[in-house]
DNA sequence: TTGCCAGGCTAACGGCGTTAGCCTAAGGTG
DNA sequence: CACCTTAGGCTAACGCCGTTAGCCTGGCAA
């Protein structure tokens, strides 16, 4: 990836944190870098390759988060690790996790690098860790999009989710 | 909600289902009625009034097809009466569940009826009720969004899930 | 010196939600 | 019966979107 192909991913990530995915826009994008829309085609085939960047950028600090929890094998600590960087990066999580993953367009191995931590944690159980996967997502957006009720105790519901794949 | 409007509604709900939820366009939706896009701003003041009744009927559904899964009070059965509403209409719970939710805009009390046969399940366990709903949430949506890997056990990991539930 | 080409540009297309403003037919009222 | 209101259509248009076609220019290589 050239550098200027950096710079506009890295403008695009900028554009998505600040005003959720919407934002990314292929005329924004090429505001910020001083250019018009139509020259980003000579860097991009089109916008869904730079969202894909994007998205390998975020599934890529994921990882890193998760494989940072503290101490290795808690489940409750990995938890709180997702929950963390999802709440740090919200429009950045939402870009990653919403519809299909364009996994042609991605960066290989980021995805089960992300994975890693959770599968291992659960001993290689790859029913529970999907089971505990999904609650962590389901958790997280649940949260995002706002939809418990306000006021909800979050983690008093981490907290039971967590426990009770622990327990097993 | 004057007769038009609940036709308007009924043909969203169709696109929908046929084309998910970028296939409702106020052209597209105005073509299935025989009229021009501007004239269903007669009916709705946007298109954010017409997902709305969408979610609203959606949501209704999915309330009575919880209601109506035997035994009741089992959580293995109510997890797959959701999974199945789920996989039977597919784009209207991506709708449904997709972003925040429009709550002024929705019926009354519709949300909390979807919502009661679980908490009732768990004895109304405030957290754990939460804790299961985002655990569904997440099974379903990354099933629908493809991101399981191909071939994977989704039943072992539904039942892996909510049989950790159960059991506290 | 000449030619190539990376990387800009403008103009434009079709589709989107939405608005302004017009028209017509039905129905209630004097 | 004549009149006015209004519900519910319509066309034209605006500003946004992603994207394409085609042009131009500066720097580098042969």
């Amino acid at each position: 990836m050239s550098e200027r192909a950096g710079q506009i991913v890295r403008a695009a990530r900028e554009l998505i944190e600040q005003g959720g995915p919407d934002a990314l826009t292929m005329r924004a994008l090429a505001d910020r870098l001083g250019i018009r829309a139509p020259s980003l085609y000579k860097h991009f085939p089109d916008k869904a390759a730079v969202e894909a960047q994007v998205i390998g950028v975020a599934m890529a600090e994921l990882a890193e988060a998760l494989e940072a929890a503290e101490p290795i094998g808690d489940l409750l600590a990995l938890g709180a690790a997702y929950r963390r960087y999802a709440l740090a990066c919200p429009h950045l999580y939402r870009l990653m996790s919403n519809g299909p993953l364009p996994r042609d367009l991605l960066p290989p191995g980021v995805e089960d690098r992300a994975a890693l931590p959770l599968v291992r944690t659960v001993g290689f159980d790859e029913a529970a860790a999907r089971a505990v996967w999904a609650f962590a997502h389901g958790m997280v957006i649940l949260e995002l999009d706002g939809r418990f009720p306000p006021g909800a105790d979050l983690s008093a519901a981490w907290e039971a989710g967590l426990r009770a794949f622990a327990q097993r």
